[in-house]
Formats: C-alpha cells, sequence, structure tokens
DNA sequence: TCTGGGGTCCTAGGACCC
DNA sequence: TCTGGGGTCCTAGGACCC
C-alpha cells in the first residue's frame, strides 16, 4: 500500500496577514481577491460568523463592520514568499513530494511506513508551526483522494488536533458515510446535486458504486475517484512539475471602461505580465488570445469576445506579442459598452521541439535575446515593471488595481521590514 | 456602485479522411 | 421511402481545483 500525507495550510492567507500583526490573534480576519472584489480566505472566527468563500465584499461589509473584522486586500508577494517557506520546511520530511498548491502539498510517506506516523504528521505539523508561523493539517491515507478527505477531518474534528489517518479500512467505514459528497475531491458545485438525486449523498456512497457505471454515466475521472475511495492509488505522486500549457494574465478594472485607449495598456501590459513568465520556464508561444468582457452582473446585456491569432513559428519575443495583441484586441473591441475585464492568454510550445521555416533569420533571435535579457537585468535591479513598452502607458489610468487595506509586503521588500 | 485569477482535464460534436 | 462504416483530429465549452 502507497501512503500519502496532504499538508495543507489553514486559513493559508488569513494566516499569512496575521503573521506580522499578532493582534490579529483570535480576531476574525478576511482577504479579499485582486480589486478588493470577493472574499477568498477567512480565518476560522470570520466563518463562524457565516461569511462563505467567494462572498461578494459589497454584501458583507455591513456585517464585517458590525463584528469588528479586520479585512486586507490580496497581498499576493507576501503569500508566496510564505508558501515558499513552508514548503521547504515540509520537504525535509520527506524525498518525496508534490506541492500541489500555494497552500498544499502531498507527501509520499512510503518509506516511513515503520514509524508511529500520527506522531510523525504531529512533529511536521509542529515544526512547520515553529519555523514558519503559519499553522497546517495533515491528512494521511492510502490514495490522494482519501488524504484529502483525511484532511478535512484533521480540520473540523477538534479532537484530531490537526491530524487524521485514514489507512485502515475500519476508520474508513465509519468516517465516510458521515462526509457528504461534496466534501471529495473532484466533486464540485454542479456534480453533487445530480449525484444526489441518484442517491449517492456520501463518499461512502460513491465508493460503492461500480467504477464502470460511473464512467459510462458520468466521468472517467468521477470513475477514478470512486476507485480513490476504496483505497486504491490511481493518481501518483508528481515530483516533477509538468511544463505549463499556457499562461494567462487577466485581471478586472478598478473601473468601467469604455474607450478602447486605457483597454489597449492593460492589454499591453498583460502581455508583458504573460511574457514575464514565458521567460521564467524558457518557453516558446505558439498563439496568442485576447479577449474583452463586460460586467457578467450588469443590468446591461452581456458582451465578452475573444481573438486568437496562431504565430507562424513559435516566439518569445515581446514586442511581436504586444503588437499581434493589440491587432486581436481591434477584433474584439466594440464601442459602447462598459468593460469590466481584459486578459492575454499564450499556447505554449515546448521549445525546441517545433521545425523552423527556411525564411526564419537566426541572428535576428539574437538581437531579441539580448534585448529581453537587457530589459530583465534593467528590471532586476531597478524593480519589476521599471522598463517597459510604451504602449503599457505611463499610468495605470483606469484599468489599475483597487486595493484598500493592503498589508506591507514584510518578507519581499527591504522598505517594507517589521519594525520592532 | 461594488461579484478574483490562474490553471487542468474531459467530453461532445463537427470537420475531415478513406 | 430509401442515404455506409470506421476512424482521427481539433475546438469550444464545461467542470473541476485552489
Amino acid at each position: 500500500m502507497t501512503i500519502f500525507a496532504l499538508a495543507d495550510c489553514n486559513n493559508f492567507y488569513a494566516s499569512c496577514e496575521r503573521l506580522f500583526r499578532p493582534a490579529l490573534e483570535r480576531r476574525p480576519v478576511v482577504v479579499l481577491s485582486n480589486n478588493d472584489g470577493c472574499i477568498i480566505a477567512r480565518s476560522n472566527e470570520a466563518k463562524a460568523l457565516g461569511i462563505p468563500m467567494g462572498a461578494p465584499l459589497f454584501q458583507w461589509r455591513e456585517t464585517l463592520e458590525r463584528h469588528r473584522v479586520v479585512v486586507c486586500s490580496a497581498n499576493f508577494s507576501l503569500y508566496g514568499d510564505l508558501s515558499r517557506r513552508v514548503m521547504q520546511v515540509l520537504g525535509h520530511f520527506s524525498p518525496e513530494m508534490e506541492i500541489y498548491s500555494i497552500d498544499e502539498a502531498f507527501l509520499g510517506l512510503d518509506g516511513f511506513r515503520h514509524l508511529h506516523l500520527d506522531t510523525y504528521a504531529r512533529q511536521i505539523r509542529q515544526t512547520v508551526r515553529q519555523w514558519t508561523g503559519i499553522p497546517v493539517s495533515i491528512g494521511i491515507g492510502p490514495s490522494k483522494t482519501l488524504a484529502k478527505l483525511a484532511n478535512v477531518v484533521a480540520k473540523k474534528v477538534p479532537r484530531a488536533k490537526g491530524v487524521f489517518d485514514l489507512r485502515d479500512a475500519t476508520v474508513q467505514a465509519a468516517i465516510l458515510p458521515r462526509m457528504p459528497v461534496a466534501e471529495v475531491w473532484g466533486v464540485g458545485r454542479k456534480l453533487a446535486p445530480r449525484l444526489a438525486r441518484e442517491g449517492i449523498e456520501s463518499a461512502w456512497d460513491l465508493r460503492q458504486r461500480d467504477p464502470a457505471w460511473l464512467q459510462a454515466r458520468y466521468s472517467i475521472s468521477l470513475a477514478r475517484t470512486a476507485r480513490e475511495l476504496a483505497g486504491e492509488a490511481c493518481l501518483p505522486l508528481e515530483e516533477q512539475p509538468q511544463p505549463r500549457q499556457q499562461i494567462l494574465s487577466s485581471r478586472s478594472f478598478g473601473q468601467r471602461l469604455r474607450d478602447r485607449a486605457p483597454i489597449e495598456q492593460a492589454v499591453a501590459h498583460h502581455v508583458r505580465l504573460a511574457w514575464e513568465k514565458l521567460r521564467g520556464q524558457h518557453s516558446l508561444a505558439g498563439a496568442i488570445t485576447v479577449f474583452l468582457r463586460t460586467s457578467p452582473h450588469a443590468a446591461e446585456p452581456y458582451y465578452g469576445n475573444q481573438h486568437t491569432v496562431e504565430l507562424p513559428e513559435p516566439t518569445q519575443d515581446l514586442a511581436r506579442l504586444t503588437r499581434l495583441a493589440q491587432r486581436a484586441l481591434r477584433h474584439i473591441y466594440r464601442k459602447g459598452h462598459a468593460y469590466q475585464k481584459c486578459g492575454v492568454l499564450l499556447n505554449l510550445c515546448e521549445a525546441g521541439l517545433h521545425q523552423g521555416d527556411l525564411f526564419t533569420n537566426p541572428s535576428n533571435n539574437t538581437e531579441r535575446e539580448t534585448l529581453h535579457a537587457t530589459l530583465e537585468a534593467i528590471n532586476r535591479r531597478f524593480g519589476r515593471g521599471s522598463l517597459r513598452l510604451a504602449s503599457e502607458g505611463f499610468q495605470t489610468h483606469g484599468w489599475g488595481m483597487q486595493q484598500n487595506h493592503r498589508s506591507p509586503s514584510y518578507t519581499t521588500s527591504w522598505g517594507a521590514l517589521p519594525r520592532v
């Protein structure tokens, strides 16, 4: 039997905000999405007030004020840095680790089966807490799906004190029937009600169904989930992160935009952000898509559109990508709408795998490479975005983000070091 | 007034082939 | 009235994840 552990940070973003502001301890804390739009993280105290995940801020403002909830704008450079530290500590405890998201990692514990794993997990938890200040919970199981489910128990049941082991069949038989199917990894908003109508209400119900039947009626993924719930490890630990297939940069505007000019700037900006990631992972873009839309919640009729330009040969050329993106924008922009959001999507090709054509001038690429490297060197020295294409504009006029409650970037910016 | 951003995978259906 | 059979590839859209 393979053994998986899932370590998942508790209320990660809220815990990060607390780290440098101990006064927030035991107080309800929420963290907002970009543009201060939605609530995307809540401390336990905030959850207890009934604030749901993803709730629009404006609908909850009154509750937040009444209970003196601490409201924070998202500070992803802080969370990213703390995540890196947590992962580093977790890495000490197993040679097999898959970083699954910003606040979660699977550990392979096969080599540790001689240990009392409950004790070992408590040791991991304690160490992460002591070395980073972030609380984590740990679930253990014979498959990733069961480890995930064990983690839910570890968080929810006070008696578990942050660690739960779901390897034992008797324990599974006791827990799974009480676990709503919606808690299962891979069962979401749409699937849960559909399953309920067929009498599948608990994780146990799902596990009892014939995988072949589930595959025919639903999908191969759900069949796999049922197998995983039965203790069969179908999903391997993926230690090597797979190369990205696409890179997306998009954001709501700080306010609604009607004119094309500021949208052009925002598009140029997104091309650059996507390009930075592209360079970071040494890939090439084979196609670029630009999309633009109005708010789906507005009273006016919705308009959304997108346009894709295929590149004759894969490229990393920032100026070229920007030019193509502007052309794509012209295809989809219509006068008269109050736009809410735009974005740029790069479809990637694996570098070195493409067939060049007869007419590409290789010396041209060297020139571009020098230009890109210089651009990056300057921005490394003077700060991100110090040097950029003029098409981004000089001010983020109208499209810049709203962030009215941003905490300092304590760990990634010299100017924001905490004072003691 | 105000509703996130960044991903992956799967499926259905159409276009196309012989 | 009646209109093959077997296959591949691509894309859009949907569902899911955090």
